[in-house]
DNA sequence: CCCCCCCC
């Protein structure tokens, strides 16, 4: 199959120029920045002519070359494309071509080689092709004319520049280059905050904004909090123009953006009137929901789904500041058949109505893992919408009122529910080890119902460091002061902490088990203080304390993993927690699985 | 120049 390259299209398009859906060959590619979410891609391409390697891959198609989908060869048509140019230190003006939408023509795999004998385009052969016009055969009106307008140096940023045609796509901007006007949609808007920390204090507030090129962050600082804090409003369309552009930390945003502007004193806002539904609003990567139990803690993730369900207010205190909190727990289901639980805060929460079953679509909500079972959480920078109108949304919509809402679900934030889905079901010793609990790499989670067979009372208790979050043991310095290590300090003070090992057995089999603080206090009954207090006044009462928890039975939440010390694998498993038995539900347990095992109605 | 984002 023979396949044709748009010949000279190439030195169009870089001479700014337009070419309607060039079909191109690419050469080759190349990351330019970034890692994750934050990659950029070059490409090298060919028009059979020319070659040049300043296209860039819009971030929505990295896939395309992740994949392997868009490999060297391939024969492309590009669909849409934005150039711009781009003023570099020294050596005059570069454009680059961003290729916002392409179509493979021909893998890469099935072409296998270059076409033509493309040459490398240069500004310098621009300019030679320019200076001997008799040499190039004039087929066409040459567009260079009508559209190579290079920036004046100084342009007054009036609102006539503002409105021209002349804007930059969000993906060129950089530190580098600060002559450009954007043509933007927000996306969101913060409210205003107020900070005061050793450098200083102040007030801002941040908005999301995005074009079809990609999408960057904006802060506005104090003066220009005030001033522009009314004028940006929640899914208008700007030029915004004259921002200070400096690297963004990953950290607090999953902007598809290697970068982050603040506003200054020069900073330039007019409103779009026209074309504004030309710039898309949102972007999202939505992850389906049963695909949430396989990402990583502490990422973002764009999510969208029904709920299915709203928990009522929960007041609770925020530990170091001792501010009160108000939280709603609401589960959101898609067709994948996950369910997953996202927690809203604030006034979020208290004016959320989920009576109508709404789609829900957040951007950039924290996954939290919490004993072992994953949810979402939002944060103040997380984009929630209702009933948004975007097609993922309404096929869902389709899906739930037409018996999704009836489907079987996983709800991977079940609480100890890491195999099978049985949320809090009981599982014995035997079956535990049938499962390979604990083979895996991350551990895994079951409830047991078993007996406290041994405890061991010595090291049972020990002197903590005072620090809230460090709990890491002190030594001793004999002179009324304490060391931790982790820490690097000394400490006056301690607090006692439990670190209790035992023996659980159940009619399966037996199992040496760790529990920490609380877990422990749960299981003797006592504080750590008082225990911490038995054991230096009083050991009679100390070691009774263990004796008397000794064949006593519980619910067990347990985590277990296999840990390999000093060559010899075994299972390491820590109570989560540890219940006395309610026997009213016990004895439903067990009528249930009477039943399943027996096929017998009792 | 912020960057806290909570709790079981």
């Amino acid at each position: 199959m023979v396949h044709k390259l748009s010949e000279g299209s190439l030195e169009i398009i870089m001479n700014g120029g337009h070419y309607d859906k060039p079909i191109m060959q690419v050469l080759g590619s190349k990351k330019i920045q970034g890692s994750g979410a934050n990659e950029r891609f070059r490409l090298l391409v060919s028009d059979g002519k020319h070659s040049h390697s300043f296209a860039m891959l819009a971030t929505q198609l990295n896939d395309k070359l992740i994949t392997g989908e868009l490999s060297d060869y391939s024969v492309v048509q590009i669909d849409r494309f934005v150039t711009s140019l781009l003023k570099n230190t020294g050596k005059g003006e570069k454009r680059v071509m961003i290729i916002l939408d392409l179509t493979i023509v021909a893998p890469g795999t099935q072409v296998g080689k270059k076409l033509g004998n493309p040459q490398t385009w240069t500004e310098d052969s621009a300019a030679a092709a320019a200076a001997q016009p008799a040499m190039q055969p004039v087929s066409r009106p040459n567009p260079v004319t009508t559209f190579n307008i290079k920036p004046t140096p100084n342009p007054a940023l009036d609102s006539s520049i503002l409105s021209s045609q002349m804007t930059h796509p969000i993906a060129s901007l950089s530190p580098y280059q600060n002559k450009w006007v954007i043509k933007a949609r927000v996306m969101s808007k913060s409210p205003i905050r107020t900070w005061s920390n050793a450098k200083g204090e102040g007030k801002l507030f941040s908005m999301d904004l995005c074009d079809e090129s990609g999408e960057i962050r904006a802060t506005a600082f104090k003066n220009e909090c005030d001033k522009f804090y009314d004028i940006i409003q929640v899914d208008k369309v700007y030029y915004i123009s004259r921002c200070q552009l400096k690297t963004a930390n990953k950290q607090f945003t999953n902007l598809k953006n290697d970068y982050e502007m603040s506003f200054t004193a020069d900073t330039v806002v007019a409103e779009c009137m026209d074309e504004a539904s030309s710039v898309p609003s949102i972007k999202y990567e939505f992850v389906p929901i049963n695909e949430i139990a396989n990402k990583s803690p502490d990422t973002l993730l764009d999510i969208i789904g029904v709920c299915k369900s709203v928990a009522d207010i929960q007041e609770l205190t925020q530990r170091s500041t001792g501010r009160l909190l108000k939280k709603r727990e609401i589960t959101l289901v898609d067709s994948s058949g996950g369910a997953v639980v996202l927690t809203l805060w604030g006034s979020e929460a208290e004016k959320f109505d989920g009576s109508t079953n709404p789609v829900i679509a957040a951007k950039g909500a924290r996954l939290t893992e919490f004993n072992g079972s994953k949810s979402l959480s939002c944060l103040a920078s997380t984009m929630l919408r209702l009933n948004p109108d975007l097609p993922e949304a309404h096929k869902l919509r389709g899906w739930y009122d037409n018996g999704g809402a009836n489907m079987d679900i996983v709800n991977i934030s079940a609480r100890s529910g890491a195999y099978g889905g049985g949320s809090n079901e009981w599982i014995t010793f035997a079956e535990a080890e049938a499962r390979q609990l604990g083979a895996g790499d991350k551990g895994d989670y079951y409830s047991l119902l078993g007996v406290l067979t041994f405890t061991f009372s010595d090291n049972a208790v020990y002197k903590a460091c005072p620090q809230e979050q460090c709990n890491k043991k002190l030594v001793d310095q004999e002179n009324g002061l304490y060391r931790c290590e982790k820490c690097n300090r000394e400490y006056p003070n301690f607090k006692y902490r439990l670190l209790l090992g035992a023996n659980v057995s159940d009619p399966t089999g037996d199992q040496r088990i760790t529990a920490f603080n609380e877990a422990a206090e749960a299981i003797l009954g006592k504080t750590s203080a008082e225990i911490g207090q038995m054991f230096e006044y009083d050991k009679a009462a100390y070691s009774q304390i263990f004796e008397e928890v000794k064949f006593k039975t519980f619910v067990f939440k347990f985590r277990t993993k296999m840990e390999t010390y000093s060559d010899e694998a075994r299972l390491k498993t820590t109570v989560m927690s540890a219940q006395p038995v309610d026997y009213k539900d016990a004895n439903a347990r067990l009528i249930k699985s009477i039943k399943a095992l027996s096929g017998v109605e009792v």
